[in-house]
DNA sequence: ATGAAAGCGCTAACAA
DNA sequence: TTGTTAGCGCTTTCAT
């Protein structure tokens, strides 16, 4: 291994010099630089990341945790549109990125205590806040940094970007309940997830407004599987009444409705509208292409990655919350547009 | 910080004690043991991961590049399948998983031999090698540890684990051959990676033994987005004569494909055959359900990273190179099966 | 403008 | 069974 002891003897130099040439040092002049980065490129150098991130007691990563769950309830568009978007700002600083995988929450929290504490992180994004949050409850109680993309429960003082997700569901819901749908079926995420907790929010409100009651025989909380989308759209249109629309929590979820409404001889839009979530790059290719929300994920992605950044730098970050708004996108699968 | 001189001063024993404790050394008593650990657990002390690294001169991390075309080319599905192969292993053998993100092939490379010469991860898991990888070119002529998921083209010592892609391709061709199809298109990715190589060759001989010539103008390699999907199906299906059939290197196509033949008035499977590629879990859920090859691909992510930590490890890996096999998973978008 | 020396937190010979 | 010591590759005072 080619170390900076060995630049510094071909170069003819003290180490010292040669760290110093390697952070620019503005004290070092220009014949020496030269000289000292023709030795490094001569013997092949390149500065050993580990030990200087024992001096500088900072792994210079950030951690991010991959969960099962995590996975599926978010889908994968969802992830790997937000890991482009994190990927961006912590190539720009130079940060590593460190992903843990696990296979279910208890695992997800012991992987992420695990990364902070041992530093192989300086900090976490978080992905999937919970309604109780253990591992956030860790983090702040060891003022471990950490950064949530969602919202939390309950807790004042952190760092968190999110989209919408009350007003989205709103703006949806209200958009079906304008077309005259009054028997509005609701595919929802799993209830632990504090963003599926706000869709919900937002759909009540929504149907309140318009005095409907909210019918729990037409909500549903899927755990996992796309079987499971096109089982629970069979479930519900089996219901008397039927439901005359679906407001679905990920577009990924649409792939099942629209294949059980067909089963069912039923048409979309005529007499079954949907609306999804994520405005995935498919939805428009679907049949009927599918009006969806378009959230900003890649934006919220790379919206974190610069918060956490910028707390690990110590510098002020305000607001500590930030909110991205969303977008209806009217396409054809819930028919004409509301006036 | 909590380090390991604080915690032997509370034991009172002396630092190399405390780390012998911390691997569990054989000739350490277990009362020394026992009150080391109390110490430890009073002061809150984790193992620093970074300074272990940097004596054991390791930093105990397997590097992964998602390249944005890795990402489209691959399709979402797959990527997310092949990291959790992947983070199974690594977290099995308690291995960080390092991820670096990159906009084009270029800076896709030098990312990746970054990580690996300043020593932030000890080897390098490649995803989608091309037909003239610079990257691979590179690493192997550094000597720096790889694994590659796919093939390489002519190069004989790396390891690598595959799946079956020209024998995938040639029965999936040949499925549609023997139910009398023969003027097959192929949407296929782009070809500068040697997976899209594969099975094209894998298209022209089952062509080849149904005496079919290849025809160009059934056959494209697709960029990136899902509208281009569906924009080719469309073209394609505007040829004279038009093809009766579609493979497609991905079963994220069928949707913009299904989309297509619908607008033509054209039926599936009566007047067009489908088949995909990756049974990704949306297939069985199109209308009609889609005919497709199924990809080990978790197994796949696993053996990879097994293979890597080996080779980390210095075992012997044999043998070097590992090929899974697929499965032709029939639904119902040939129609009727072959007999 | 450059060098000498100490030390980041840990491990591993070598002693005892 | 345990302690002493040196050092991993780098940065950073403090000298010069």
């Amino acid at each position: 291994m080619v170390t900076i002891k060995d630049v510094a003897r071909v170069a003819k130099v003290s180490p010292s010099t040669v760290s110093r040439v390697i952070s620019d040092h503005k004290s070092i002049s220009e014949s020496t630089k030269e000289r000292v980065r023709l030795a490094m490129q001569e013997l092949g150098y390149h500065p050993n990341y580990i030990a200087r991130s024992l001096i500088k007691c900072s792994s210079h990563a950030l951690g991010l945790i991959l969960s099962r769950s995590t996975e599926s309830a978010f889908s994968n568009p969802f992830f790997s549109e937000i890991l482009r978007g994190i990927g961006k700002v912590a190539q720009k600083h130079q940060y590593t990125l460190a992903l843990a995988t696990a296979e279910n929450y208890k695992d997800e929290a012991k992987q992420g205590l695990q990364m902070v504490m041992e530093r192989r992180v300086d900090g976490l994004i978080l992905l999937a806040p919970r309604v109780n949050d253990d591992l956030i409850r860790e983090l702040s109680r060891n003022n471990y940094p950490f950064v949530v993309v969602g919202r939390v429960n309950g807790m004042q003082h952190h760092y968190a970007v999110n989209n919408d997700n009350i007003q989205a569901a709103y703006t949806a819901v209200r958009h079906l309940l304008n077309l005259g749908h009054r028997r509005i079926a609701f595919l929802n995420g799993p209830s632990e997830y504090t963003f599926c907790q706000d869709r919900y929010q937002g759909y009540c409100m929504a149907l309140q407004e318009f005095g409907v009651a909210v019918d729990p025989r037409y909500v549903r909380n899927l755990e996992n599987h796309h079987e499971d989308d096109y089982r629970m759209g069979k479930e519900l249109l089996k219901q008397k009444p039927r439901p005359t629309a679906f407001f679905l929590t990920d577009d990924l979820m649409a792939i099942g409705v629209y294949r059980a409404v067909k089963e069912e001889n039923l048409r979309i839009p005529q007499d079954v509208a949907v609306v999804g979530f994520n405005d995935d790059a498919f939805a428009n290719l679907l049949d009927p292409p599918l009006t969806t929300v378009q959230i900003p994920i890649y934006e919220m992605g790379k919206t974190a990655a610069e918060m956490m950044i910028a707390v690990l730098h110590g510098k002020e970050v305000t607001p500590p919350q930030k909110i991205l708004s969303s977008e209806l996108i009217i396409r054809e699968s819930c028919g004409a547009k509301a006036r």
